[in-house]
RNA sequence: GCCCACGUAGCUCAGUCGGUAGAGCACAUCCUUGGUAAGGAUGAGGUCACCGGUUCAAAUCCGGUCGUGGGCUCCA
């Protein structure tokens, strides 16, 4: 009796072949070449299939084994701890249906419908439950089930959801459900082979509601979040990072650094910019329209209200109408709330008769546009209902939107870097099912578009069918300080509008023609951005950047005159400079502008009168030394035009 | 919009069993003129989100409204 039948040849990552008998266990590999892996495999990836360590292999094939390092295994950790607290959960509440619970970024969720709401006091219980179960150790088991099995089984446990989901499945769908103790779930899975696997170092979250497949119309479930990791010191680090991302929240900062505030008595979801906030927007602003004009495109304003006609012939009153604000009669006239600049920017290109010459023409705006947004989703200044777009519109000949577009991704980049965002990931977002215009045109914008990411050599993913209606595009999301990414840029072609709008131009051929539409927003909205620049900086701006950049603290009112003095040269000079002659000790003032997080401070006492200089303490660096007050002002002034 | 939680002074938060409100910070006045992250004293501040109900009595219990927070497919 030979190999062929006894034995299996198994190649691993480095490309060296073992022979092991047929239906060897993954784990006994992992044992066979270091203990330390057979420790920290969570999951084997088996001729390209994710599986678990415990199952059998009976052909030959390529394995690699998973960690915690592995996105992958990471996944499976997840959701097996997902069904760790799942089984502690019906052990506790005998009558929770089990919906879903899959493992999502940084932990695990499950969606279960329970008797009654759940408490965070609740949590201590489910985790010492889910204690007892790693203690149990008990194998999980995969098992194959007949559609018809599987029914009886579910039916047996009452769980009406999992049975939903059954029904739900196509015929030729494998059905499997893993077993631990006296646990049972349906699942794809992979998962750990045994409960142990799974470690103490887990914590449950929070609850929330969550719709039974996100519809609305459906039963609301109570989802559990909650996160595990290997070792103690990660998830320290994890619930660290979630400490830092709530001592960030822009919601926090903005009061603790008077930037804005939404108040009840003004309406949710619409921004006041106190002083401070509104000098960040306002050098936010400077710095754009300096690069739009630089970057030959022409700014102009519109109304913030426009007929209800306007709308309906843009088509925003049929595929818009749930998000916009409602109508208003005037005069016996219907005006409606803009929430959208685009409209407009088409009337002003539609004025003249344009030449192929003219082309391309580049509209830009810091439009503000009111939109209704859900009260449940408004959310500090990430999700609002007033808020202006960094909106611009191009329009142009097919033939130069390549070009284009390569333009407007320079000046994307260049943006957002400027604003220290240099981490980016970028979606190119194809024909979705329902669509207008011709296939030729969505294949000729999408290859524009494609070009123009290959041209500016950035890496992209394809999100097939997520494109508008209107038009292919690309998103690009930023990453912060924390990793977290952000959706601000998008460019979006449009073969819609120039349609609806029966704009034209006049091209070498003497004929008219329908130009080709770009829409494109850099930052977004300034108020999301500004929110997101709080949180990247934890407020801590950058001095060009900075509400206030320098704060000067004299010591003793007899340092108040010259204080003045310097205080004058500064603001003359354009410094965003305060003057802290409040009747307070040096050590408190300090304290005040550390915590305002002021780029700068300057202390001024005798000495510094005596020679005319100034004591110059840096937030970052600490004291500086002594500087003549000219020698500051130059640094500041190369500091603030570096925008660093 | 929906589910859950929450709403007390500008901010952060106490407030027991229902008996008419408290701290720290901030603010004002005074003392102090002090050299790199909080000097001291005194004082002013609240229709307890709003409306209604139960009660001799409501910040507290009940209902509604408004607002805030977490979340509402990353499909077993």
């Amino acid at each position: 009796m030979q190999n062929g039948k006894e034995k299996i040849k198994i190649t691993f990552p480095d490309g060296s072949v073992r022979e092991y008998p047929r239906g060897v266990l993954p784990e006994t590999i992992a044992k066979d070449i270091s203990p330390r892996l057979a420790k920290e495999a969570i999951a084997a990836k088996f001729n390209g299939r994710v599986i678990e360590l415990n199952r059998p292999l009976t052909e030959d094939g390529e394995i690699r084994f998973l960690t915690f390092e592995d996105p992958e295994g990471r996944e499976v950790f997840w959701h097996s701890s997902a069904h760790l607290m799942a089984q502690a959960i019906k052990r506790l509440f005998p009558g929770a249906k089990l919906a879903i619970g899959p493992p999502i970024e940084g932990g695990f969720y499950y969606d279960i419908e329970l008797d009654r709401p759940l408490s965070t006091e609740d949590f201590e219980k489910i985790e010492a439950e889910m204690a007892r179960i790693v203690e149990e150790n008990y194998p999980v088991v995969r098992q194959v089930l007949s559609r018809e099995k599987a029914l009886e089984l579910f039916k047996k446990l009452h769980e009406d959801y999992k049975i939903e989901l059954i029904n739900d499945f196509p015929d030729e769908q494998e059905i499997t459900a893993y077993q631990q103790g006296e646990f049972i779930d349906l699942c794809r899975g992979p998962h750990v082979p045994s409960t142990g696997r799974l470690g103490k170092h887990f914590k449950l979250l929070n609850v929330a509601g969550a719709y039974w497949r996100g519809d609305e119309h459906n039963k609301m479930l109570t989802r559990i979040y909650g996160t595990n990791y290997p070792k103690k010191k990660m998830l320290e680090e994890h619930l660290h990072r979630l400490e830092e991302a709530k001592k960030r929240d822009h919601r926090k900062l903005g009061r603790e650094l008077d930037l804005y505030s939404i108040q009840e008595s003004i309406g949710n979801g619409l921004i006041l910019w106190h002083p401070r906030g509104a000098r960040v927007r306002r050098v936010m602003e400077q710095f754009w329209i300096e690069e739009h004009y630089r970057h030959n495109y022409e700014l102009v304003y519109t109304p913030h209200v426009a007929k209800l006609d306007l709308w309906e012939r843009s088509g925003h009153t049929s595929f818009y109408r749930e998000n916009m604000f409602d109508t208003m009669v005037m005069d016996e006239v219907a005006y409606q709330l803009k929430p959208m600049n685009c409209p407009f920017h088409i009337t002003i290109y539609k004025t003249h008769l344009r030449s192929y010459r003219d082309l391309p023409i580049r509209l830009a705006e810091l439009g503000t546009v009111y939109r209704y947004e859900r009260s449940g989703v408004l959310h500090g200044l990430m999700r609002v209902r007033g808020f202006t777009q960094d909106d611009a519109h191009i329009f142009c000949t097919p033939e130069q939107l390549t070009d284009e577009i390569v333009k407007v991704l320079d000046l994307v980049i260049y943006v957002l870097s400027t604003f220290g965002f240099k981490e980016y990931e970028v979606y190119l977002s194809t024909r979705p099912e329902k669509y207008v215009g011709t296939l030729e045109n969505w294949e000729a914008a999408t290859n524009a578009l494609r070009n123009a990411l290959e041209v500016k050599g950035l890496d992209y993913e394809i999100d097939p069918g997520e494109g508008v209606f209107y038009g292919p595009k690309i998103d690009i999301k930023i990453k912060d300080v924390l990793g977290r990414s952000w959706q601000c840029s998008t460019v979006q072609v449009d073969f819609n509008l120039p349609e609806r709008f029966d704009m034209e131009y006049i091209g070498e051929d003497g004929r008219p023609h329908r130009p080709i539409m770009i829409h494109r927003a850099l930052m977004g909205s300034l108020e999301r951005f500004f929110g997101i620049l709080i949180e990247h900086y934890a407020g801590a701006f950058p001095l060009w950047l900075a509400p206030v950049q320098v704060v000067l603290l004299p010591i003793a009112d007899r340092h108040h005159e010259f204080a003045r003095q310097v205080y004058q040269r500064f603001r003359e000079a354009g410094i965003r400079v305060e003057l802290d002659d409040r009747n307070e000790k040096v050590g408190y003032k300090i304290r005040e502008a550390e915590v305002k997080k002021v780029p700068y401070m300057v202390v001024i006492g005798d000495r510094e009168v005596a020679d005319g200089k100034l004591a110059v303490r840096h937030k970052g660096e600490g004291q500086l030394g002594n500087l003549d007050p000219e020698e500051l002002l130059q640094r500041l002034l190369q500091e603030i035009a570096n925008k660093s």
